[in-house]
DNA sequence: TCAGATTACGAAATCGATTTCGATACTTGA
DNA sequence: TCAAGTATCGAAATCGATTTCGTAATCTGA
């Protein structure tokens, strides 16, 4: 039904041949009947099919967003990675698909490496670390160019745009131990996430700069982001003998769950005590006091990880594309001055 | 390089037409020869190349997504409405291609719907109406099924899912008259977009039914969703010789500037002056005081307008699928007693 | 003026699947 | 036993573009 190439080549008495050339700015078309084609096309309203033009040219231009990240708990998050995403693919003449139900199905990613129905992969989940790396190695079986986001991968043969997470949670230490704080509690997640281990040695370094011992009982780790779980330790942080007068949360949500708890036990935050967050997700803004948390560059990672992708599949690079970027702390309302001063 | 149908039949002995009905589930070939079939795809690790299968099948089994939506701004909106899109697309083997670099463009709608390259289009941004009657002309005339988001079109042939903002605007007034006020502020948008228009019927319609007279300058109208307008908007109502004692907003981020700037000159929140939202977002429940606001049931709305698009594809019903879901008041700390009572 | 180079175009192969139609072998029933 | 029906398979066309290679016409320079 819709006008092709055959129907173009009809109307202007030319073969597909010259008509496919003319409209691919091939040298050997004279430019007289470029300019018959082009009008043609004009009046026609031809455009190529997709399908046909994909198989005979062996690609898409399409990149995959492979997403397993629950979206609610990480909307601001993908909300700014998304958009970052598309403008710098769309201005490469590229596409994203999304694909949200492949997770832990390394079946259902060899199929879309397969059927090439994309040109390469960005992988968005928080899988651990031996995960990544067996995903990884699958996809390049496939030669499948791919990119990991957004992580730090230790495997060195690996792609991936990460945010310095090390810097970020030792610059959030670093501000709580320059107002005083000397007991620093930390709720962190399974270690099996490179970010945990990041965040955790950004602390531990930071403590350590200071000369402050590192107090195991102060760090906490929660079984998964389960509001259920970060009630649990934040009542654990208090009762503690010697309870923390500042508690770092691995992620903002947690610190906002924090500080209502807190506000039920009529404990003041930050008189009585420091509340941090990560991440800086838009509500942690907006709370009462507003949330001390760590900012990453999230649009900025999503725009690196396609140009890296992008890259990947152009140039077909040696040395796979690495990025870490600096994270910004934000200082607000709910991290102050040690009471026990 | 990768494992076509043509290596499969080699291998087997049997001709690509038998392996592809194999493959399909063709009634004509022996439940012997389809095993050795299966078999040998799982030995070979053979997948269908989605080009060439696109191609002769005329239909690519994708869904395109068009975004003009400043994403930062409706972060929530979008992270909520993604998921739930992709979630049944993928459960009818579908995925979903985005667009973010399209609007106001026809010619790139036009493009999209001809190059064929996805069976479907699910259009999510806010124009004026006669933009989205031209545009749904358009696609019609390209022969592409198509369905509005999240957004009611009064043109009784286009498909769309839309939240009843009548309704949410109504119930919302209502609850302001219910606790005593009189005097109701109401922050719009250009007439332009059919929401505006819904939200300031429901708006109108509850003084009706209250009897109380329609103030117009009691209601302003923001010429963009610009911070700065909401600004100059809110010290409007204050300078107001009879100020309103309660203000609705059209969007919960409007309803969170005004409560900072009420901080700001000591404006009790809700004791001097009742203040509401619209839609939900996120940050609305950790504001201080919460915001009174109405919620939709955003994630619904993508899977439906993602299951009417599927129908519009595979069933080719005549009437367009037209879709209009209820809203809930959400009643937090935002909004009280008149005080003037 | 003529061999060789250049220009402009078309025929046909190709990408990898699906589908139509025809052919063969085997059953079935009278 | 034979005609008709059924089960199973393959050859070839097809989807719509791109690309390779060959050819005819024109141009160039000595």
């Amino acid at each position: 039904m819709p006008v092709t190439i055959k129907d173009l080549s009809n109307q202007l008495g030319l073969s597909r041949s010259t008509v496919s050339k003319a409209l691919n700015g091939r040298s050997d078309v004279s430019s007289a009947t470029r300019e018959r084609v082009l009008r043609a096309v004009d009046e026609l309203g031809y455009q190529p099919s997709a399908a046909a033009r994909n198989l005979r040219r062996q690609r898409t231009e399409k990149l995959g967003l492979v997403v397993n990240y629950p979206f609610q708990r990480v909307a601001d998050f993908l909300a700014e990675l998304i958009p970052g995403m598309a403008a710098v693919a769309e201005d490469a003449e590229y596409n994203l698909i999304l694909y949200t139900s492949m997770a832990g199905n390394e079946q259902r990613i060899k199929s879309l490496c397969r059927s090439r129905e994309v040109d390469g992969i960005i992988v968005a989940w928080p899988p651990g670390s031996s995960e990544t790396v067996a995903l990884s190695q699958l996809m390049a079986d496939e030669q499948m160019p791919h990119v990991f986001l957004p992580r730090r991968v230790s495997n060195a043969g690996i792609s991936f745009v990460a945010a310095d997470h090390v810097q970020g949670a030792r610059a959030l230490t670093q501000h709580l131990i320059s107002l005083g704080h000397r007991r620093i509690g930390f709720e962190r997640l399974p270690e099996v996430y490179e970010t945990d281990q990041d965040r955790h040695a950004g602390y531990a370094a930071a403590l350590r700069d200071a000369g402050i011992a590192y107090d195991p009982s102060l760090v906490i780790s929660a079984k998964s982001t389960d509001p259920h779980y970060h009630t649990r330790s934040f009542k654990t942080f208090l009762s503690h003998p010697a309870p923390p007068t500042a508690i770092l949360f691995f992620t903002d949500p947690m610190a906002i769950n924090a500080l209502s708890l807190a506000k039920e036990q009529k404990i003041r935050i930050p008189q009585d005590l420091s509340i941090a967050g990560y991440d800086g997700i838009l509500a942690s803004g907006v709370t009462e006091p507003a949330l001390t948390t760590v900012g990453q560059a999230v649009s900025d990672m999503g725009r690196l990880a396609v140009e890296s992708l992008l890259q990947l599949i152009e140039e077909q690079p040696r040395a796979p594309i690495q990025h870490t970027l600096p994270v910004e702390l934000i200082v607000r309302g709910s991290t102050g001055p040690n009471p026990k001063d």
